[in-house]
Formats: C-alpha cells, structure tokens, sequence
DNA sequence: CTATTTAGTTCCTTTTTGGAACTCTAAGTG
DNA sequence: CACTTAGAGTTCCAAAAAGGAACTAAATAG
C-alpha cells in the first residue's frame, strides 16, 4: 500500500496518520502548542527544509489543523495557528511528548517541564474515562468493531476478545 | 537537519519521534495494541512492503518498544510483543486513534469502538493531572524550560510566558 | 520429491528529503 | 534613486527512503 492511500482506510489511526503522520509535522504542531506561529521561526526553530516546510503547512491547513491569518498587510505577511481541531490534539502531543521524557531522557531530566497552570504543581499526563473519571490503563480498554465495517477490519482472535490480545504473559 | 539526528536533540517529542516517527511505526505499534504480533500478520494486514516492515521492526527492538520472543523452535519462528515501555504509549495511541474518530470518521462512524472493560461504557479518553486528577486542557498546561537546556532551546517570547502562546484570539 | 508456511533479504524503480540558491513584495537607509 | 533587509516562499539537483516483486532459508506435510 502506499503511504498517500491511507487516509482511505477504515482505520482512526491511519486516518490521523494521513494528516499528522508525515516527517516533521509533529515537530511543527508541538513548537505550535510552543506559541511558534511564522514560517521562519519554524524553519530555524527546527532546520526543516524550507520547502518541506512550506509543504507540511500548506497540508495541515488544508487539512484544518493550522489556519493561515495575516498579520500585517503590504507586504501580506501570514502566520499560522492552531484551530480548534488542532488543537484537540493537545492530549496527544502531551503523552508523546511525557513519553519521551520518561524513556529517552538524558542526564539533565526532561528538557521542558509541564506545569498545571494556577496549581503550582507540576502536571504530569494520566489518561482517564471521560465516562466515570477512573483512570485506565492498557488492560482497562477494549475494543468492539463497527458492526458497518467489521468486516473489512480483519482483526486477529484474540483481539476479538482483547482480554488477553496485548498482554505480556500471553 | 536530518532526521536521523533528531535523537540528539534536547526535546522529547524530537527523541519519541526518532523511535516512533517513521512511516507505518504508529500502525504497527497499533496493531500491537489489537493483538497483532507476527510478521506475515502485519504484512496483511497493513500492505507494507516487507523490507520496510523488517526494518521498522528491527528497529522497535533496538529501541525497547517491543521484543522478539520464540513462539516455536524448529523452525525457529519469533513474534514481537509490547514490552513496558511500548504499552507506555497507550495513552498516546488511544487519543490519537479518538482524535481520527472525531475528526475523520466517515458516514459510518468509529471504524473501532472502545468500551472501559468491566464497566460496560463506552470508552472516551481524557486527559486529567496526575497530582491533583483535575481534568486538563491546553489552557490548562504552561511550560518551563529545564534550567540546564533553557539555552538551546530558543523559546519565543510569548513561551516563556506561555499563557497566550497559543491562544486563538492572539 | 514437491509444496507449504513463516520470516525475512535482494534488486530495481519511484517518491520524498536535504541543501543551497533564487524570487517576490515592500519597507528602511543614505 | 540604488541598496540592503525581512519574511515567505519556490526552484533545482543530489541523496535517501519507500514501493513492488521475486528470491532465500529451515522445517514440515503429503
């Protein structure tokens, strides 16, 4: 399959790799949640290729994740910011981001570290129902196909009764 | 840049992108969580070419996200599983995968639904504090430079204040 | 002896990146 | 006026990565 096809499938996550999936666009995303918002400030912020860059915006754009605003006419000069639907992937790049400062940092710790705003305490990322507010983990979530499209899904036994699927012990 | 320096750098979504920002790796790593783990299944299932998918394999082993484990001997015949550190990037995967649930489902809905086992609801991810469980926005999380990097980093203005940083009326 | 299963590897073509220079609009400077 | 600067790109070419298809290897089944 080709990477270009995958927002074609019936799959959440091929389809959100279709847009965000890319090289180099989480970098951009993240120095966006950072308050970056001028193409040269992305492009010396991450030493991207200007056109690469120029590429990765002009797609998130489209795909509505960032939109483009003047701030200042003759010359027009534009900026790019986060729109609501980029913006909801805050949780997203906060996980990935604690992530990496629990598994691959070096000996200086994390290099930027997370505040809960207003609380003074350091925040650090807890995935929770938003149903019932319990805190999950990996074993606390299974998954049910779409009866529309279980078909097409293909998914192996075991995640048909996912208790066991991912588990380490199997 | 290239990207094949990212590891080196001081931010940790660069380093979580240097192991899990390739093409395919989110898919594979995906259809870890779904109970996936033998070569020829992720072939497949994911119509990757095989060298690339050997690759990225090999490569998710040398980083610890996942291990290679004999299920048989004579032939011998390994499969890979999540280890601790790749069941870590549940919470990542989860909201990722919601986020495309969101915002590029088509008419059919969630290709996958996810239930919070033992409770019988659906399952929708949130992402709350740790310290104090208070449910979290973007609004909600500043950030601070380690004293030790805060250099490198080059921080625009507006984040190292960040309460506007990336605020929508600007 | 031949076919099948599983997990790769090899070879070659097409696509994407990386690097550097160039373009365009308008403002500021002497 | 000519000259330089700023910001946001575009163009061109070489290098790296991905796509496609066939091939290898080890053991078992018929």
């Amino acid at each position: 399959m080709r990477w270009q096809d995958l927002d074609q499938e019936p799959c959440s996550m091929a389809r959100t790799l279709a847009v965000i999936g890319d090289r180099w666009t989480l970098l951009i995303l993240r120095d966006c949640f950072l308050g970056v918002r001028r193409f040269e400030r992305f492009q010396e912020r991450l030493g991207i290729t200007r056109h690469v860059l120029s590429d990765r915006l002009r797609k998130l754009v489209e795909a509505g994740v960032l939109e483009k605003r003047a701030y200042q006419e003759r010359p027009v000069r534009e900026e790019y910011r986060l729109t609501t639907m980029g913006l909801e992937l805050h949780p997203a790049i906060i996980h990935l981001v604690q992530w990496g400062d629990r598994w691959l940092s070096d000996d200086h710790g994390a290099p930027l570290q997370h505040v809960h705003r207003g609380h003074g305490h350091r925040f650090q990322a807890q995935l929770t129902c938003a149903d019932c507010g319990e805190v999950v983990g990996p074993r606390d979530v299974t998954v049910v196909a779409n009866p529309a499209l279980a078909r097409q899904l293909d998914l192996p036994d075991e995640s048909r009764s996912p208790d066991t699927a991912w588990r380490q012990g199997g």
